[in-house]
RNA sequence: CGCGGGAUGGAGCAGCCCGGUAGCUCGUCAGGCUCAUAACCUGAAGGUCGUCAGUUCAAAUCUGGCUCCCGCAA
């Protein structure tokens, strides 16, 4: 099929990579525009952005769709059919109707739940036994639209949002260049109920907080791994948690049990597996202690 | 020119401000003890202190350039 591919992160490049293998024609391109990010401030064009470069396929990196000009230049294009994995822009209802086929999303959770901008992260934090992709056929509400397939994956005791990322990433790739495959139905109605928001991750959340139970506590430090990182405070330097897992143990929480980082929680116990330091890359947690101790009964915050 | 931290035997850290024999907790190897062990005891190997230049009688340490890694902020 003749296919626009619409996606900005990471996450977005394994569908454009598997829809290319698929054999589709991709006519172009559209990604969140350059933006000052990272260390120094340099502008750097997005990852689907570079990669659709590198391949000779033109993009287009509009700041917004709303302009009717715009509009007309997406028509032009005359798709087949969109494919949208978080561009990160809403599409307006002249661009959603351009394509003969109509605008597909994939989404990184089980409609109706966790609607919006971080459902990966949402999932884990809230300790979902599961979560998955949906693929939707696009309307103009927020993740509203009809679904046409759906792929469940499970959340464990060892899901982080990074292993649970590529996981779906992958999946929703696979999952779309299978729906694209067929006809294309006018899909089911989600449910009216079990209707959730994933809202953006704000960095001020990310703070772990130790009078939670252990579980829940496991849950926040998985749901931020890697980014934007739980944390805690220890010697008035931040330390990052990427990974933990729940034990037995009790006591005041945020205080350790012992000289492992066994930390204990409202509810339970934590101990901590993978941690990163300012300045340092991740580790191990025995590695970082054998050259910094952290003592039995340290109150960590 | 957004702000800042870091690079030291295989791992994680200290030493740097106040230049002068490179240290700690582990790991590895050998031997010992033990019914046995990730335990304990003894000993050993292993480092151009990221890189290039400068200052100096002398540089891990002071000065400047470069490479790579990371935190904040976006």
């Amino acid at each position: 099929m003749r296919l626009v591919f619409m996606g900005t992160p990471d996450f977005a490049l394994a569908t454009l990579k598997a829809i290319i293998g698929a054999g589709h024609e991709i006519l172009c391109v559209y990604s969140q525009p350059p933006r000052p990010a990272g260390r120094g401030m340099a502008t750097r064009p997005s990852p689907v952005h570079t990669f659709a470069e590198a391949h000779g396929i033109g993009v287009r990196t509009p700041l917004s769709l709303k302009a009717a000009g715009e509009q007309q230049r997406f028509a032009d294009l005359k798709p087949d059919a969109a494919v949208v994995v978080a561009y990160g822009l809403l599409l307006p209802e002249a661009v959603l109707s351009a394509p003969k086929l109509g605008c597909f999303n994939v989404h990184a959770s089980l409609l109706p739940r966790w609607r919006g901008a971080a459902p990966i992260q949402r999932a884990i934090m809230a300790g979902d036994a599961e979560t998955g992709v949906t693929i939707m056929r696009m309307e103009a509400g927020l993740d509203t639209g009809p679904m046409l397939a759906v792929a469940k994956v499970p959340i464990t005791a060892d899901t982080t949002a990074a292993t649970l990322h590529d996981e779906l990433a992958e999946v929703g790739a696979s999952l779309m260049v299978d729906v694209l495959s067929k006809p294309l139905g006018s899909g089911i109605a989600q449910p009216v109920d079990g209707v959730t928001y994933a809202r953006k991750i704000a960095k001020a959340e990310a703070r772990i907080d130790f009078r939670k139970s252990a579980i829940e506590v496991r849950n926040h430090i998985h749901g931020l791994s890697p980014y934007p990182g739980a944390w805690f405070s220890f010697n008035t330097q931040r330390i990052k948690v990427l990974k933990a897992r729940v034990v037995e143990g009790s006591g005041v929480p945020g205080s350790t049990l012992d000289d492992q980082l066994t930390i204990a929680c409202g509810v339970g116990a934590v101990q901590v597996l993978e941690l990163q330091r300012e300045g340092k890359g991740a580790m191990a947690a025995g590695e970082l202690l054998r050259g910094l101790a952290i003592p039995t009964h340290t109150e960590l915050t």
